[in-house]
DNA sequence: ATTGACTCTGTTCCTAAATACAGACTTTAT
DNA sequence: ATAAAGTCTGTATTTAGGAACAGAGTCAAT
């Protein structure tokens, strides 16, 4: 198993080296053992954990619900909340899924009316998508 | 066409009311007309628009990306850069998806294993899904 | 054994997005 | 016509998420 030092792991994974340490202090990383000399050791699993982090930041959750997301996944939970949390986070992400589904089927069509032979009406209201109803 | 004020407007919208002023400062919402006072005068379109940016937020875009959003779905725009924006995007948003339905997977995967009979080795690395390969 | 590159903890600073406040005006309801 | 509630502009503060020091210890290469 390969053995990185914080700055290999940030690198890696393409984030500020302070804020592996930042991360670990929120609680998203687990401590990682250490030197002698008190040197962080990191292996190849941080730096997923790490762009797992940051791809679920891009899709709109917080970091204190990433950490709920990486709680429940590691097991030792009972049926009852894991089923309570796993169907709740389930319908909240179809929703979003849907949502993004929206936008890009408008994105779509403002780009396929777009080179309109010659019509200059391309007007597409992107807000309709997110309309309920 | 129903006529809202600047709280009414915030409150149909869930939004705090300084934050629609702020929204307005940022060119996310036009400059409402005004009443012979200097008050805003809003109608529904607000608060839907409003409710798309609110939205846009939870699916990880940022405000600045929103602006872009709402621009060039305005139209007046050349078929250049709109054929460039939306595909950017659209690829954009369709790894979003992707990856929201993995994790959408894995939860489901994990929800379904959890009643587990007696098993208790729930344990579902969620981490697995973003990790790019 | 000294220089340069790393790392440590702790504190401070920064940016985006929002929210709060101050002081003045306006509208509504009594 | 007066009090309460709403709004205005402009400035200041807050929060989340990070990034930047400072001062001290450590490691690797010469």
């Amino acid at each position: 198993m390969e053995v990185l030092s914080i700055s290999k792991v940030a690198k890696q994974a393409n984030i500020n080296l302070e804020t592996v340490r930042y991360y670990e202090k929120r609680g998203l990383i687990p401590e990682p053992p250490r030197t002698a000399a008190g040197y962080r050791i990191y292996s190849g699993e941080y730096v997923d954990r790490i762009k797992f982090i940051k791809r679920a930041q891009e899709l709109g959750f917080t970091l204190d619900e990433i950490l709920q997301l990486l709680k429940i996944s590691e097991g030792g939970h009972d049926a009852q909340t894991v089923k309570e949390f796993t169907s709740e986070k389930i319908s909240e992400i179809t929703g979003k899924i849907n949502d993004l589904q929206r936008i890009k089927g408008t994105l779509q069509k403002l780009s396929d009316e777009c080179p309109g032979s010659g019509a200059p009406s391309n007007k597409c209201p992107i807000i309709q998508d997110l309309t309920n109803n």
